[in-house]
RNA sequence: GGCCCGUUGGUCAAGUGGUCAAGACGAAGGCCUCUCACGCCUUAAACGGGAGUUCGACUCUCCCACGGGUCACCA
């Protein structure tokens, strides 16, 4: 029994975007899961859409997100090269090839003998409806011979039945039988001697052994004409899993000018890959039970291709936000830290204790991204009103506000160990102290403190955050305006 | 327009003839609590429409509607 063999066969063309991420993520998932291989195939043809750098970010993308492939461009391997142009050489012969065995042929007809014969028709309600005729199709041997000897221009198109139908399986949509009369005589080969994408690519899947396709399904429509081509050459024809596309709404597909579609603009944004991979892994594939926050290793364990949705799936940035913050609170203080520590400085010049600001944030941090707004207050303590010491549960205004601030100044002073403990311990004893609720103390610190109604961490945390000099300083003037 | 595919709450989705139609995100309410967040509890919210088949349809068949894809010497 062969091992699966996935591949990912992205052209260079510019940003990725999680919708081919998730394909290239499926096409890893199910190869892995049968402990196969993962080939990652350059198809870099169309050298008017190639973008400088594409490839060195395909590379990095699916480095970082963790999908390593067994074989391709970079690393080589037994079915090198991995790069679409490197292979040029092979594909006319394969051509040729299927012309003896009569799957195709050569096709001399100029673009106008074609748009006066077929018509390029302007249909009044839809656009152009162009049909090759066949034209060539019964052109004799000799003749062919004899124009191609002249040096005469020409395609090859594949032969398509003209009766019948072909079906074919798809591991997701099941079996689709399609007229053969629907089918046009596609070409192969170009004029200029370069294969079209639609024949590289199933010449390159039977080369490198591909066993299972994994690819969108907007090239649901030609898998027939792919499978005839196997047929032709007495191929075996690979699985089919066509995914539906991850839309941006109702009607849009992700697009790559969307920010917030690309892999490297989330990332930038503060989403953790291994998040970002695990949302993309349930956007469009439902696993059998009810778990859904999966490692890589646990996907590939959990993968399998009846839970792939045959419809489109709306990219929801709010579920993907929640399974991030799942993930950043999952992570080591010193993990948090680090990837927190440069949007906390974007945002504090002040000397603080970043530690036990990272604690207060960690539980409340949806992307990284969104941590600078929340810090305002810390470097410039905001103007801000009395009626903010007003809490109704708590049952403060300025007057109590006053009082607990009085109370608490002499205290502080006092403290050396300015640590969350340390405050902390003398707050509380002071609170037992007095005989009050915890709020009626700490909720006008947290104001003096911070002077905005939401702040991370209560005013323990806040004046650990911001040592002591500064706390008192802020208290103090919290105490002038009462 | 032809052909192909799809259609379960706002979103992701389970479901494969008999269920009070899961679960998650989001929303609403509550508890906890020095704010927010976390955590916990609760609630609202769905089978596109119409014919069949059947004792019984979200599940099967057909028609319709809507959505998507495809019809290139692009990939």
């Amino acid at each position: 029994m062969n091992k699966v063999r996935t591949r990912f066969a992205p052209s260079p063309t510019g940003y990725m975007h999680v919708g081919n991420l998730r394909t290239a993520l499926y096409a890893y998932l199910l190869a892995k899961k049968d402990g196969g291989s993962f080939i990652l195939r350059i198809e870099d043809t169309d050298r008017e859409r190639y973008v400088e750098g594409a490839t060195e970010i395909i590379y990095n993308t699916l480095k970082d997100a963790g999908l390593v492939w067994d074989e391709g461009p970079d690393i080589g391997g037994p079915y090198a090269p991995y790069v679409q142009s490197e292979r040029m050489g092979d594909y006319l012969k394969y051509a040729q090839e299927l012309v003896e065995k009569g799957g195709a042929y050569y096709c001399f007809c100029t673009k106008e003998e074609l748009e006066a014969r077929c018509g390029i028709e302007e249909n009044e309600q839809e656009g152009k409806i162009f049909r090759y005729d066949g034209h060539c199709k019964q052109l004799s041997a000799e003749e062919v011979r004899r124009r191609l000897d002249a040096g005469e221009p020409y395609v090859i198109r594949q032969k398509m039945p003209t009766t019948g139908t072909t079906t074919f399986h798809d591991l997701v949509y099941g079996d689709i039988v399609v007229d053969n009369a629907e089918l046009e005589d596609q070409i192969l080969i170009k004029s200029d001697g370069m294969p079209t994408y639609n024949f590289a690519n199933v010449i390159d899947d039977h080369a490198m052994g591909i066993t299972h396709v994994v690819r969108g399904n907007e090239y649901l429509s030609s898998a027939p004409k792919y499978n005839l081509l196997y047929e032709a050459f007495g191929w075996p024809v690979p699985a089919y899993i066509h995914c539906a596309p991850v839309m941006k709404d109702e009607h849009h597909k992700l697009s790559k000018r969307n920010g917030d579609a690309s892999y490297q603009d989330l990332v930038a944004k503060g989403y953790l890959p291994a998040a970002i991979i695990n949302y993309l892994a349930l956007l469009g594939w439902a696993p059998k039970g009810e778990q859904e926050i999966f490692t890589l290793p646990e996907l590939v364990q959990a993968f399998d291709v009846s839970g792939i949705s045959k419809s489109p799936a709306i990219f929801d940035s709010e579920k993907l936000k929640y399974i991030n913050s799942e993930y950043i609170r999952a992570l080591s203080h010193e993990d948090y830290k680090k990837h927190a520590e440069p949007f906390i400085r974007s945002a504090v010049r002040r000397e603080i204790n970043i530690d036990v600001l990272c604690d207060a944030l960690q539980p409340r941090t949806e992307f990284f991204a969104d941590i600078p707004e929340r810090l305002g207050f810390i470097d410039e303590l905001p103007e801000y009103d009395n009626a903010l010491y007003e809490h109704k549960k708590m049952k403060t205004n300025a007057e109590t506000a006053k009082a607990a601030l009085e109370a608490m100044l002499p205290v502080l002073e006092e403290l050396d160990d300015w640590s969350v403990e340390g405050v902390h311990a003398v707050l509380f004893a002071l609170i037992e102290k007095m005989g009050v609720k915890n709020g009626y103390l700490l909720w006008p610190l947290r104001v003096a403190l911070s002077g905005v109604p939401v702040s991370p961490g209560g005013g323990v945390e806040l004046a650990a955050i911001l040592g002591k000099e500064e706390s008192l300083r802020r208290v103090r003037k919290g105490l002038a305006q009462l």
